[in-house]
RNA sequence: GCCGAUGUAGCUCAGUUGGCCAGAGCAGCUGAUUUGUAAUCUGCAGGUCGGGGGUUCGAAUCCCUUCAUCGGCUCCA
């Protein structure tokens, strides 16, 4: 007999090979049919794989990440079968279950070039084969046995693979005709993949490396029940509503030219003015918090970035530099804004009483990301930086960690953004060629930035090989309308600027010392933050924020003068008033004007020309009654205040 | 940059196997209407069918090329 912990703490006996499945039937029936995959003392593991020792047990069904992944993987196997029946030959890479759904990585056989119309028949052939509710079975082989199998089969990636892999630790698994060397876990059988949709193809490089060849990746997903397919594709469909680059179209906030060039984003006026008032806001809060604001060229010698290892790391791969009618002389379009900082702070001796110096600038940087990067104002060639630079003394060093990672919760706090992640940006120890510094100072560094967090009781997840070539960060990312992630925030320790730049400070001995610097931005950049704001919002941008707060509907043309009136004494309190003097029914301009998400409709006809007042419409909200335009006035400002109640 | 897809009016989209002057809705402009909380009616105008080249008696449609966009990959100081 053997003991197993269930996850509340009970302790019950069972006979030793006992499976998960088993162990759910013992538990109800109902349970049985749900589960999906099990974890044994923290692995997570097959059904039917049996229990030979005293364990705890989680049991997995669909809510769980557990459960999702396993199921999802498994599909990925049933796709490949699929994929190998309709043409065999195939080769295949990896296919994991991702945060929705799962891919497969192959190279089809016979040369056959997949093309969207391919989507259909791998699913049809899905649905064929889970119809027939095959088991999926595991077996342990030898690395001997592995290899003669694939080399048989001829798939040098799945021989790639198992190279890798030690003797004794190798499993593959088979789901009707298809074989696999894989890990697992698995479902029993195909049998509870109902609902399944092939999404798309891509190009993905093998093994993540452009250097080699690039396979087919076919995404796709699947789902216990149907109900649960249709409403995921409900859902991303409503969320290209939601996409920045359509609302930013609508509600005409920016756009972009060919004639200027791809990437470079033109703000329009209502656009800007979201911009301005964000900038506006921040700055604000950083003079508050002590920061002293600087402004720096568009431009700089490329001396500059040779000293500050940029030009060696990404010169090859920008904007070339910029040659002067005078001979050797060349500058560069700037790529960040620290190297013209560090310059700012060489100007003038600092004693170590003067530390910690923060040096905040919005500054516009150019960069050439590569054609296929560029994604509307999230990926773009020129932006602007939310940056600051805080020099400060190695003591120092923490408390103004801690400050900044204060300052970013308290932004985002603020602005309402609750759901990001604080991620610890570490270098691939692997790979320390791709990093500039001494180890001494990337250990520090990356010491400094987990400590701090962790005083700051901030959540993190860790990611290696993700930092800045220069230092570690801490990004705090948030999702895009569909999933996708983007950096915002970013907070960088930096010990190597200091002594690029040759940066000193007097200490209390009256030595030189070397400051450390700390790279910050809040919003990440302008461009990116307001794009993250409209697919969270979906263009109901916040009252202070929003570029009109309102807009004044006569009910006829009758009553234009007074409409005008009022108009008149709104933007002169400082509230961004439009009219729409329109011959069309009120019925007409209020929908019109919902679909603008003007955050006020101001309704003014006979009524309201007598009694002097306007009748107020939220947007979104419907008719909130009768007031003066003077307490229309106090009200808004009020709403506004309580927003960004700093 | 790489793989796949797409590109028709300001916007969203139709356009059969190549065949008369390329269509619709919305937006715009006209005129009528003077309206009370999510679409009033009339008329008009608007497109070298992304650009260039080719095949053909004839191309939005087929081929080549180029640019841009979309979904991924790689990259992201």
């Amino acid at each position: 007999m053997i003991k197993i912990t269930f996850p509340d703490g009970t302790v019950r006996d069972y006979k030793a090979g006992i499976t998960g499945l088993e162990l759910a039937k013992d538990i109800s029936p109902a349970l049985a049919r749900e589960v999906l995959s099990v974890t044994v003392n923290g692995e997570v593991t097959d059904l039917t794989r049996p229990i030979n020792s005293d364990a705890s047990i989680r049991l997995h069904k669909w809510d769980d990440e557990e459960g999702k992944h396993t199921f999802w993987h498994s599909s990925a196997h049933l796709m490949a079968e699929a994929i190998e029946q309709l043409w065999p030959g195939t080769k295949f890479g990896i296919g994991p279950a991702i945060e929705n759904g799962f891919y497969y990585d192959i190279e089809p056989g016979n040369g056959h070039e997949l093309t969207d119309d391919d989507l259909i028949l791998i699913e049809n052939k899905m649905k064929e084969l889970a119809s027939r509710n095959q088991p999926i079975e595991r077996r342990e082989v030898s690395k001997q046995e592995a290899i003669a199998y694939f080399t048989k089969k001829g798939d040098e990636y799945k021989l790639e693979l198992i190279s890798e892999l030690e003797d004794g630790t190798i499993s593959f698994y088979s789901s009707g005709t298809f074989v696999d060397l894989c890990r697992g876990p698995h479902l029993p059988s195909t049998e509870p993949i109902k609902a399944i949709k092939v999404l798309s193809l891509a190009g993905a490089y093998w093994r993540g490396d452009e250097k080699r060849k690039m396979l087919t990746r076919v995404y796709g997903i699947t789902f216990p029940k149907q109900k649960m397919l249709d409403e995921y594709l409900a859902f991303l469909e409503e969320a290209k509503k939601r996409d920045h680059r359509r609302i930013g179209k609508e509600l005409e906030l920016f756009t972009f030219s060919p004639k200027v060039g791809m990437g470079l984003p033109l703000w329009m006026p209502r656009g800007a003015e979201i911009r301005a008032s964000l900038i506006n806001f921040l700055t604000s809060i950083l003079k508050k918090r002590g920061y002293k604001i600087v402004a720096t060229p568009h431009i700089g010698n490329v001396n500059l970035y040779k000293t500050s290892g940029h030009y060696e790391k990404y010169g090859e791969s920008s904007f070339r530099p910029i040659s002067t009618p005078q001979e050797g002389e060349q500058f560069m379009l700037k790529p960040m804004n620290c190297p013209h900082h560090c310059e700012i702070y060489n100007a003038t001796p600092h004693s170590y009483k003067d530390l910690p110096l923060r040096m905040a600038e919005f500054g516009t940087v150019y960069r050439y990301e590569q054609s296929g990067e560029l994604h509307g104002l999230t990926r773009v060639r020129s932006f602007t930086q939310d940056d600051a630079h805080h020099f400060c003394r190695p003591d120092q060093l923490r408390e103004e960690f801690k400050s900044i990672i204060d300052l970013v919760l308290y932004v985002f706090r603020l602005l309402n953004f609750n759901e990001f992640t604080a991620q610890v940006s570490l270098r691939d120890p692997d790979h320390k060629e791709k990093y500039i510094g001494t180890d001494e100072n990337w250990e520090r560094a990356e010491r400094d930035i987990i400590e701090a967090a962790a005083e700051m009781n901030l959540s993190t997840v860790v990611e290696t090989g993700e930092a800045a070539f220069y230092g570690p960060k801490l990004d705090f990312m948030v999702k895009d309308a569909i999933g996708r992630k983007w950096q915002l925030g970013t907070i960088q320790v930096d010990y190597n600027l200091p002594e690029r730049f040759d940066l000193t400070y007097n200490g209390s001995d009256n030595q030189k010392h070397r400051p450390v610097m700390i790279h910050r931005t809040i919003f990440g950049s302008m461009e990116r933050f307001v794009a993250v704001l409209i697919e969270n919002s979906a263009g109901k941008f916040p009252l202070w924020l929003a570029p009109d707060k309102a807009v004044i509907l006569p009910i006829s043309e009758k009553y234009n003068d007074y409409a005008k009136n009022v108009l008149e004494l709104l933007n002169n309190s400082d509230i961004c008033t439009l009219i729409d003097e329109r011959s069309e029914k009120i019925g007409k301009k209020i929908r019109d004007n919902e679909l603008k998400r003007i955050p006020y409709l101001l309704i003014v006809g006979e009524k309201e020309e007598q009694t002097g007042t306007i009748s107020v419409r939220r947007q979104g909200e419907g008719d909130k009654g009768t007031m003066k335009p003077e307490e229309f006035i106090k009200y808004i400002k009020e709403e506004i205040k309580r927003e960004i109640a700093v």
